[in-house]
DNA sequence: GACAGAGTGTAGCCTAGGCTACACTTTCAC
DNA sequence: GTGAAAGTGTAGCCTAGGCTACACTCTGTC
């Protein structure tokens, strides 16, 4: 399978999109995964905090995402226009950014496996300021089967 | 901070390249570390698999490593540049691939970490098959601290 | 109600990491 | 020792995700 980029299904799930037709034969393609995976984080930091600044703020402004994120407005601007184009976002020019049903359902299952990923590394004696900084990176690889196992580890 | 980019330390850590004056003033910058993570992860997965296949078939050479990897092989040919550049590794044309000192370090440091993220997973429940690919992916956000905590756990 | 400052948007540039297409070496079988 | 196949390298293209610089729109104060 070849991958041209990443699409949102009606889950909210954030996929590869199939590009050219060769079936892929090679299952060494864990790293293939890996790098998918990466091109969604970003994407699901941004759904994520806007639904967070819709909640605390009334409003998600592009400049309040950038400073949030750390980068420049106009790369905000940009993502944000990446995000309306994926089906997550809805924007009109200066009237702040929200969240479509697809985005919305996006940023709860975000925000749901953030808080799980936290949560077990704090309980195997990850100090909380390592958790919370490495459950950032962490979280965009984590598979449902490995939250799940996660979550069954909490329980007990 | 300003970050141009990444480069490699005396111990072989990967590390930003600092760019700008700008002393960054944000501590929110979480999502901008677990982006620059990102950037040495590809140069790690190529020193890793390098070191392996040195050590397995004595040689390394850029049409393996894309099979490996399921790139194409102009893809690793530009990326093994890379990590010329950055002094990981050596490669006369149509000779090879071989790893600098630095380079070696870097993959015995990856190789330890990617060994006990994988046996963490395992030991909190998840399946072989999913915590060996979404290690693949995590490994490369596991802070020092963290891999510290992970080998304590570990040890109990 | 005008205007300064904050916020927003656009243009254009850069690098990393992908790809395909094409040209050049090596190697190995005969 | 030659010629085909396999491997290697180069060129050129694309997208994502960054940036700065500049222009435009809002908003609040006087």
């Amino acid at each position: 399978m070849t991958v041209t980029g990443i699409m949102v299904d009606s889950a909210g799930t954030i996929v590869p999109r199939p590009g050219g037709l060769p079936e892929e034969p090679t299952q060494a393609s864990r790293f293939g995964k890996a790098r998918t995976a990466q091109s969604g984080a970003l994407l699901e930091d941004y759904v994520e905090l806007i639904s967070d600044l819709l909640g605390s703020a009334g409003e998600a402004r592009p400049t309040d995402i950038a400073r949030r994120l750390g980068v420049s407005h106009a790369t905000a601007i940009k993502t944000i226009g990446r995000l309306k184009r994926e089906g997550l976002a809805l924007a009109k020019p200066y009237r702040g950014v929200f969240l479509t049903e697809t985005g919305e359902t996006l940023a709860s299952r975000v925000r749901a496996r953030h808080r799980v990923v936290v949560d077990l590394l704090l309980a195997v004696g990850v100090p909380r300021e390592a958790a919370e900084q490495d459950a950032e990176g962490i979280e965009h690889h984590v598979s449902d089967t490995t939250l799940a196992a996660f979550d069954r580890f909490l329980r007990r």
